[in-house]
DNA sequence: CTGCATGCAAAATGTTTGCACTCTA
DNA sequence: TAGAGTGCAAACATTTTGCATGCAG
């Protein structure tokens, strides 16, 4: 069993805190911090990458995974991975742990708060003698809004 | 956003329920399933054809794959993605609908049912409209045994 | 000016596919 | 013997890394 070695590199930089990437201001950074917040869905790399571009802000692929890596890393942004093994990212109302429902559709997300859940997984691990606990849990289906539109067409 | 392609294909092909992996027995076919058996961790495509290998079975790692793929299809076997991209299987007990709780140091796994969940994530996702919902819900920790190694390692 | 940030090219992973060959039924 | 099964090599897709250059502070 492999365990992925967390990297506990000097990536003690932090920048002023509220907006911001990394310690400097680039139009790169700013740009991605932007995208990330203009849509409600969870987007991949590459999708983002894709989008700057043609909304005419040139970005390197790398650099959008750079700051991706950084903004999850400080807790900015959620990132969960999609059953294709694609990586999605979102930059969510609170930072505070909580789960998502999401529309498989058009990728748009609820953010769910789940005192029974944590209460159960917790409970659960215990009864089992597990220590360290940590969850995952997503929920995926179908909006309101594309349910409507799928019957409607057809 | 991209939806992972269900391939319709005509792998409607039904061996004699019960062993084997496809219509025909073969000596790799029951190796992957021997292997799949004899653990009780999630395993990668890529362990298992380690495993195979050292235990001295010669078997392909497109031939892995492909017996994974149609146990996944048949049900026979659970199929999670780990965090680091990794797709991970494990032959359950019971093919009816469960959880995890994984253990992230040596991967042994329980089998956990949680009608309160199952309850929950439907009544969370009609409350916001969703339909046609789905859920992934899985627990990693530490195991006691392992709790115990570390802690004597210490 | 300093050195963090950028981005191209190339490497690394994990998984899938094309195709000729093998072996089961 | 027919064709499912096998496996090598190559294709793929996503993400990471090396390194020379550019720009913010």
């Amino acid at each position: 069993m492999r365990i992925a070695e967390e990297g506990s590199r000097p990536t003690d930089r932090r920048a002023a805190p509220g907006r911001g990437t990394t310690v400097r201001a680039t139009r790169q950074g700013d740009a991605v911090c932007a995208a990330l917040t203009e849509t409600d869905a969870f987007t991949s790399a590459q999708d983002l990458h894709a989008l700057l571009r043609a909304q005419g802000t040139a970005v390197g692929l790398t650099t959008v995974y750079r700051h991706l890596q950084v903004l999850v890393d400080r807790g900015e942004v959620d990132m969960i991975r999609r059953d294709d093994g694609e990586t999605v990212y979102r930059r969510c109302a609170t930072e505070a742990h909580h789960h998502h429902l999401v529309c498989r559709e058009c990728g748009r997300t609820v953010e769910i708060a789940g005192p029974e859940i944590e209460q159960w997984t917790a409970t659960v691990a215990a009864a089992e003698g597990f220590v360290d606990v940590a969850h995952t849990v997503e929920i995926y289906g179908t909006c309101a809004t594309c349910a409507a539109a799928a019957e409607s067409t057809t």
